[in-house]
Order: C-alpha cells, then structure tokens, then sequence
DNA sequence: TTGACGTAGCTAACAGCGTTAGCCATAGTG
DNA sequence: CACTATGGCTAACGCTGTTAGCTACGTCAA
C-alpha cells in the first residue's frame, strides 16, 4: 500500500561495476551497436570480431565466451536503466511516480529493445553481474510504492506491458497508450 | 473498470485448429515431451530426430522448417491454455474471478515453463498459427475485467509475474505468492 | 501385370555457430 | 640481451538448420 510521503529515498547504494580494460569496453560498446542495429541473431562472434577488426578466435583473449559478452551488455543496460528510471523517481512527486516511472520504463524499455529481449530472456547467467546490481536497479519500484510486493507487482506488470507492445508492434493496431494508462491506474490508489 | 455481472459470457468462437498427419502429430507430441524435459536448447531437429526413430532430414518431408514446427507447439500450448483459462472464468464468481484466472495462468504457465517462455520469446511467426487464437486465448482476460484495456494490462501483469517467477526460481527467496496477491488486488477493485 | 507416380525414408554435404589448440610477432622488463 | 606476457593469427572440432539427390514402397491406371 502507498503511503504518504512518496517518492522514498535511496536505500541500496549504486554498485560498482566491475573494471575493464580498454579492448573490452570497446568490444562491449561494439557489441552493443551491433545488438541495437541488426538484433540478437546478428551478434555473433564472428560479426563481432569483423566490427572491430579482428578475428572471432582472438575475442578469447579478452573475453572467456559470449555468455560473459552478453553479460557484459545486459549489465550495461541495467545501469543505464537504474540511472535513468531512480533520477526520474528523484524527480516525481507522490501523486505522480508510478505514472511517470511506467513512462519511462516503457520508453526505456522499447528503446533499446533488442538489449532488453536479452536481458529478460532467461538465459543470462545472473552470478556474472555485478552484485546488487538487479537489486539496486529494481529499487525505483520500491520507491515509487513503498511496500516490497506492490513494487515486484507492478515491476512484473511493467516488464509484461513491455514484452505485450513489442510483440504486437508489427500485428496488433490495440491502443497500447491505455493499456498503460490501465497500468498505472490499478497501481495508484 | 469491473462491472456488476461478471465473468462475462465467451464471444470468440474457439478456432478450428488446422489438420496435421498423423506423422505430423506424432513429431508435434515428441517435441513438446523434448522441450518440457529438457528444455529449449535440447529441442535440435536431429535431436528431435532420434526421438522418433528417423533422421533430421527426413523431419522436413513433414514440416517446412523449425519455425514452423516451433509454431506447432505454441498453438498446442494456446490451445491447452485457452481451454484452462476459459474453463477458470466460466467456473469463478464476479468476486473472485481476477484471482481465480491469475492463479490458474500462474499454474498452467509454470507447468509448462519451457513452452511458455518458447511462446513468449518474441521469434515466433504469428502468421504460422491458426487465425484467431490469439485473441480467442486471451479472452478470458476481458471476460474477466469487463473492459480491453484493463483486460490487456492484466495479461501483461501476469505474463510479467510469470516471467519474474522462473527467473528468481534459483536465486530468489522472496515471497511470489504475495507478489500474486498483491497483483490481484491493484486489479479488483 | 506392368508402368507411373507420389510418399517418406536415407546419406552426404554446406554454411554458419561457439570454441579450442597451437603458432608467432611485438612490447615491456630483469 | 634474454624472458615473458599479451594479443593477434590460422586451422580445426563438433554442433546447428537445411538442401540435394537417391531409393524403396504403396497406390492407382492402363
């Protein structure tokens, strides 16, 4: 239940990522690009090599295999995430946070929407994050509804929306703006 | 918004899935009995194959490609949950029918986790399944809210729940069924 | 009965995937 | 100067989905 006084402050500390080194960040950032461009079937050791002009075999020294890499890019994502949706909770004032966190969540979310098909696909080793990092950019939930199983609802409800509008992105004409509005009203008591 | 006279009666008719060969169904069956036991990454066509008793190859003198079989299981799925979720709302009160229906996606969704994150991974053709399911499979969501957009939001809620269940399934001791509960309050109202 | 034809199996092969082994040039350090 | 670590390379392995071409069998017509 909300409770007067919202947003909440931070609680959980923005964790450190983890240091690369310079080739690594490079092939992160490319990994990235190429991932956002031609989508998850396009990122392949071999196409990753030739955007930064080596060989896939020589990607090995840098990286121990591609679920590290594509560790690597969600948790990239996460952080970006986590920025973006705790500074728009910083910003919002009680009566409007889980309308203005849904917001941009969702624009958020479609945006780099290749990125986040990966990072929800199940298939991502969670003990290669940094640690605290889901918890941390989880947190805005909490935040924006000040009891735990409010937050995880309505984060389950957000991701769910998302996944609904990029599968009907190209067979559904639905008016995905009220659905959203349903959201956030059945979250704002 | 729930009006009084809930659940509402059906309104899509249940489409007439397409014929299959026996051969077909029996490929369809051993496939889903894969997926379920050993998951997506086990479900190879040569896998898939030996399963019963005949070549990768020769699974192509019956269906065009793994996209299409991969669309098979889907609808087998969407058919089976249709007929559940429906079965829910025609049994549940106006009181309890939001609650009724997402205990039951819950369970179904669980049961058949592989299938369900197959379905829902986004690299499904839509077009390779029969016309009308998906509407026809998500109408208990509108029977059950009395509205489309209230019923759209709940059905990404729920499919979000899902999806946070089986990825906290191993790291995550938090309370789900409160996660649930609290989910279907923000949609009774 | 025989010929034609479609069905449904087979083997062999191809390109692409992630990944490993082993080789070699270069840079930095004692 | 010699040693070593770094980061490239080629070649290859086993796996993937998929195609081409061959063949045995069942059915149906002349």
């Amino acid at each position: 239940m909300a409770r007067a006084g919202l947003p909440l402050a931070r609680i959980a500390a923005r964790p450190e990522p983890a240091g690369r080194s310079e080739r690594v960040r490079e092939i992160v950032a490319a990994g990235l690009a190429l991932l956002a461009a031609e989508g998850a079937d396009a990122l392949t050791m071999r196409r990753l090599g030739d955007e930064i002009g080596i060989r896939a075999a020589s990607l090995y020294k840098h990286l121990p295999g591609k679920p590290a890499l594509e560790a690597a890019l969600v948790e990239t994502g996460l952080f970006e995430m986590g920025d973006a949706l705790h500074a728009v909770v910083d910003a919002a004032g009680p009566a409007d946070v889980v309308a203005a966190l849904l917001a941009e969540y969702r624009r958020f979310a479609l945006m780099s929407a290749n990125l986040y098909r990966l990072a929800t696909s199940g298939r991502i080793d969670r003990s290669l994050l940094t640690p605290g990092l889901d918890g941390w950019s989880g947190e805005p939930f909490y935040r924006a509804t000040g009891d735990p199983w409010v937050a995880q609802a309505l984060f389950a409800a957000a991701h769910g929306a998302v996944i609904l509008e990029m599968d009907s992105a190209y067979s559904d004409m639905s008016d995905l703006d009220a659905t959203w509005r349903a959201l956030a009203r059945a979250f704002t008591t």
